[in-house]
DNA sequence: CGAACTTATTGATTCAAATCAATGAATAGT
DNA sequence: ACTATTCATTGATTTGAATCAATAAGTTCG
């Protein structure tokens, strides 16, 4: 099981002596998806955080037969319903991949045996939390308070990536319009451009 | 400086012996506001995370002359510009005073400090964190999901003491519509109902 | 290769809520 | 008590994006 980009992720966030790194290691679980298949349901209570050691996951909200798009997700980031995992309550989510995936788990009970036993281990929560604070409340100033053009051209510069990697109508989703709309205001950007 | 309210909120996320808690006293601050007076305004680095003893405060954005208003938070709740607490980034909120308010302060070097040196600390910034987040997915779900009448009537139900204590135009800022638009969904739930 | 399906574009129409405008009710200040 | 101001309501109009509809371009796979 290749690791080495999880343990750079964490290190991210806090320091990790060998000898902790020895008591997180055994915990993780590697979970192999293809295009498709899905992490987790809403319904589902997200028993897992997760990390993308390859691939691309889509997180959504399926409501009157639509999808609606919270997030993507790829390599090297965490991906969860984690209002679910944190609350023990039934999620709103589905969590799917659009790529053939390999995902690092590490399951609910671990995790909390994990705040007790790793030194480090909370405060790494706390970090975790409040980074997933700080990213929802940019993306939800992003959608009060910013026109649908300008969060395509945002999410263009920074994402240029899932740009390629996406079909259009899942960026109109995430971006909060309809695939009409962004056809029209990227035939906007075009001639304006 | 009255601060068992306090006390009793920590104690809601974690367990503080007398010691710890002796540890944590001496660094409150008080702060007494008179209506209308500013806790943190725009493009300030948020300072402090601040606990409502007593009053009532909102917490606005402020675009093109209009106030859109985030949140309330009134008596033993917690109240800061989060993302730039924890950013240490100029803020886009404004803190503002509805009422004769008594707040409880403690400055972010101090909060730094005391993850380090109190027990549990850590894990009750985790805590607050996570509860954060949860509160503010709940909130956006609703502006995504749901229409402002039944955002209207969830408040209602949760919140009546604001239906009393706040006037409707900021009842319909903080519900995400014009002023008009919830007198004329209030009219349509008397008829209905 | 060509049929079937998916995705993107373009145009016409609809819709929910914002904006604009006016009036009435309530509240505050002198 | 009376004026000024703020707040809530109601009606008319506008608007930005959704929906509906049709076509074109691209992909997939038998």
């Amino acid at each position: 099981m290749q690791l080495n980009q999880v343990r750079q992720f964490y290190e991210k966030f806090i320091p990790l002596s060998n000898e902790e790194w020895a008591l997180l290691e055994p915990n993780f679980r590697m979970l192999r998806l293809s295009k498709g298949e899905k992490l987790h349901s809403e319904g589902d209570i997200c028993s897992d955080v997760t990390f993308v050691n390859k691939g691309l996951m889509k997180c959504y909200h399926f409501i009157d037969g639509k999808e609606y798009i919270e997030a993507f997700f790829s390599q090297n980031e965490y991906c969860s319903d984690y209002s679910s995992f944190l609350l023990r309550e039934p999620g709103k989510l589905f969590i799917e991949a659009l790529e053939e995936c390999e995902l690092v788990l590490l399951d609910y009970n671990t995790v909390q045996m994990l705040y007790d036993k790793v030194k480090n281990f909370q405060k790494f929560g706390r970090l975790m939390a409040e980074f997933l604070f700080t990213q929802i409340s940019i993306r939800n100033n992003a959608l009060l308070f910013e026109t649908p053009e300008t969060r395509y051209k945002k999410f263009s510069k920074n994402r240029p990536d899932l740009l390629q990697r996406v079909p259009q109508y899942m960026i109109a989703s995430y971006l909060g319009v309809t695939p009409e709309a962004l056809s029209r205001i990227r035939k906007r950007l075009l001639i304006t451009t």
